[in-house]
DNA sequence: CCTACCGATCGGTAGG
DNA sequence: CCTACCGATCGGTAGG
């Protein structure tokens, strides 16, 4: 059972990094399977298809980006309640964390979930829906008490969001900057676009 | 002659179609082929290969960006020399410009130019290097001068052009927003987010 | 986890 | 632009 468990997630991150590097369209099974030295077919007793296994990186993904921003707005309404200023900051750094902790995984969540089946194509927009509906929220508040300068909600929450994701695609672990920098910088970034015009 | 590059202008449009909808390496010749109703082995009294058609996508793409930043670059020197906020403000609106003017050929060169071969891979990451480079000393320049605030160049105009090709992810042609108001959207964030904190 | 194999489809060529 | 065809590879199954 431990040892089906730990071949399958050992599966799910060589695909990954595969599907990271040429797309899900791009990599086959049996490239999975080299990269873990075994036969094509052999993999089929572990998973059910291809299509799962991207399943299963970009499922755990969502619900990683989930999970923190339930942590972080928690966080940030117990220690500055009714403060939006603080509540971008945690959700931008709760974000940022999670793609730098795995770029690999976030890659694949922000641009091959479409390659996913109708059903669950559809039910990962519906959650990436309900996850950008916190960001254009917490703006529109941040607005109307003030604390935000005027700026359409929407176009703002996917700007920033996309400015977010494209950190899957640039990060690199290792490289000039460590997480925590990269996330300052995002957070002034972040926090200077919703400034208001006048302080 | 006229109608030789019409019709491979034509299998390039379609191609683009389905290379934005489901990826270079899940589209296949045959698809396009059938999308312009003819068999897929008449394609190639037309085009040299599958690769050629996403090159000649991507190069066009490239070329559009690189020109509408000359022009809007000089444009700027011209009525607003030396004041970093003008040219940015161009630039941005520019390459905003050319993403909404056809989103599809946008979104192929924004994400499938990796499936580009080895050389034309170097070469467009040369030239999106180059174009970024704009970026990067524009926003140093303007830090050194005072024009705008103190942030990373390196990461700000990474954030900049990430949002900005994001514009191919979620503009639609005829929706709630007009070319024109979404770039004066990006040109208000992107201003705000470089800008002094105190005016 | 293996060998052997399935039908389908891939990009591309030959020859007209 | 067509038919006919090439070898290679695809995701996946059978049976052990």
């Amino acid at each position: 059972m431990v040892e089906q468990l730990s071949r399958r997630r050992a599966i799910e991150d060589v695909a990954r990094d595969l599907f990271r590097a040429n797309g899900y369209a791009g990599t086959s099974v049996r490239e999975i399977a080299r990269a873990l030295s075994v036969q094509g077919a052999s993999l089929y007793a572990h998973v059910t298809s291809k299509e799962a296994v991207l399943w299963a990186i970009v499922d755990r993904t969502a619900t990683r980006f989930e999970q923190a921003a339930n942590v972080a707005g928690a966080r940030a309404e117990l220690e500055h309640p009714g403060e939006p200023v603080h509540a971008m900051a945690a959700l931008v750094r709760a974000h940022a964390n999670v793609v730098t902790e795995d770029v690999g995984a976030a890659s694949v969540f922000v641009h091959e979930w479409r390659s996913l089946g109708p059903e669950r194509r559809a039910s990962i927009l519906e959650r990436r829906d309900a996850y950008e509906g916190r960001f254009r929220l917490l703006i529109a508040d941040g607005i109307s008490v003030g604390a935000f300068g005027i700026t359409d909600p929407a176009i703002a929450s996917t700007v920033i969001l996309t400015a977010l994701n494209g950190l899957a695609t640039w990060y690199e672990p290792g490289g000039r900057l460590s997480p925590d920098r990269i996330a300052d910088h995002m957070v002034g970034l972040v926090g200077r676009m919703l400034a208001c015009e006048s302080i």
